[in-house]
DNA sequence: ACAAAAGTGTTTGCGCTACACCCATGC
DNA sequence: GCATGGGTGTAGCGCAAACACTTTTGT
């Protein structure tokens, strides 16, 4: 351990920061993403208790002592929409002291991916309305700072979009190339060549040919998955 | 607002998230990097209370009621380094269940990069032992889950090199090319083209040429600066 | 004057982009 | 059988990597 300057303990005054507990409130909050009729979406809940009663916002709960954050985020998105088994990414934390206007809350923002279809939705305590909603047609008065979380969240997508494949399930297990590519362009809000397109995906080798192919579509698409045994 | 499905309230039970409080500890963990000697450096503590007394550890502490996130980073940094106007970044949050021993604690890590001769070292508090490690020999045995936070803030740290520039204070005020190289080469672990990293360096625009040329070199290099005007 | 480090352009190769036709299936 | 969408290859371009010599200063 070459080159370290090491120093011993003197009597200076003491460290300002103490290793007390104080009492506080840590939520998750969770930008569910949806991909419905060639949209991104957002699914956004309308609470009848706590405030902003009358604000639409992102589907959050608090952490109990007896579960990880991501467990949380979990607990919060079976509660609303049954789901399980689903890939959370943590994105932000979130700590000014007034974005609470009441207490003091933490929040550590996730998202997930899932298909609309695959998931009704129920009402359940405290929400009065739960909603789909186009990203470009966001209400500008979201509670809290929801509107950050979810501008936040959806730059990470998007950058998550552009090296590795979309994690989650935002389209059918078995899906055709025009249906990626149709996810990625909506996504990322630009057009792309669709044989350029074929060539990334193929170098990424995460897709296995299933084989058939889908029907009702004229030129006979050819249905591929995911496949398991790769990793990220 | 088309295609939206929304719910009205019904009567079914209780969403199983509660918008209760609970007790618990949140602390900020900072992997304060250094760069000494040509070598990439870690700032570990050993404190003389609280849980892992005989290990070395990142330096963090306890957030309170009135700070955000990064003021309780900035707030431990002063506490332990005097220094202040730092750059922190955020990197992750830690919230397994038994990361801490005896109670419940949540940490977020942050990274900040500081020059070890401008910050003198000074033990506070319960912090017996104070040292700068070089990244390849970081004891193994640390505090918590301390190495998997220096792993993944020094990941984040590399990532973030690729195309941003270096933040922080890695660096004197006025440094050369060469030592600007260096230090790109230390972080990552491996050697770079002179000629291509002066061209990709010159095309982000953030150095400005101070005029003055480094004495007691060969060669007679010219001293740069960040520039003030630009962000990112 | 000699040694050591700084500074400077050009060529090459690779990856990304742009682009058009044939094939399979639905209707 | 015709219209619609699926599937395929190649040429050009821009960016990044490879590469060597001259200039400056210290000793």
């Amino acid at each position: 351990m070459s080159n370290k300057k090491v120093f011993e303990q003197s009597n200076l005054q003491n460290l300002t920061v103490n290793t007390d507990s104080f009492e506080c409130s840590i939520t998750t909050d969770i930008a569910v993403f949806g991909y419905v009729d060639h949209r991104l979406k957002i699914l956004l809940t309308k609470r009848s208790v706590g405030e902003f009663t009358d604000h639409w916002m992102l589907p959050g709960g608090v952490m109990e002592g007896n579960e990880t954050l991501k467990d949380c985020a979990s607990k919060v998105l079976v509660a609303l929409t049954g789901v399980e088994n689903i890939h959370f990414e943590q994105v932000k934390v979130y700590s000014a002291i007034d974005r609470h206007p009441i207490k003091r809350v933490i929040t550590v923002s996730f998202y997930a991916m899932i298909r609309p279809e695959n998931h009704p939705l129920f009402l359940k305590g405290n929400v009065e309305q739960i909603a789909w909603f186009d990203m470009d047609e966001i209400p500008k008065n979201l509670g809290f700072d929801h509107s950050q979380i979810i501008h936040d969240a959806y730059m990470f997508l998007k950058n998550n979009l552009k090296d590795r494949l979309v994690m989650g399930e935002l389209l059918p297990k078995k899906f055709t190339l025009t249906e990626l590519q149709g996810l990625y362009e909506d996504i990322l809000g630009l057009q792309l060549d669709k044989r350029n397109f074929r060539k990334r995906i193929f170098q990424m080798d995460i897709l296995k040919n299933t084989g058939e192919v889908k029907a009702g579509i004229k030129g006979g698409p050819i249905l591929y998955e995911y496949r398991v045994d790769k990793k990220a």
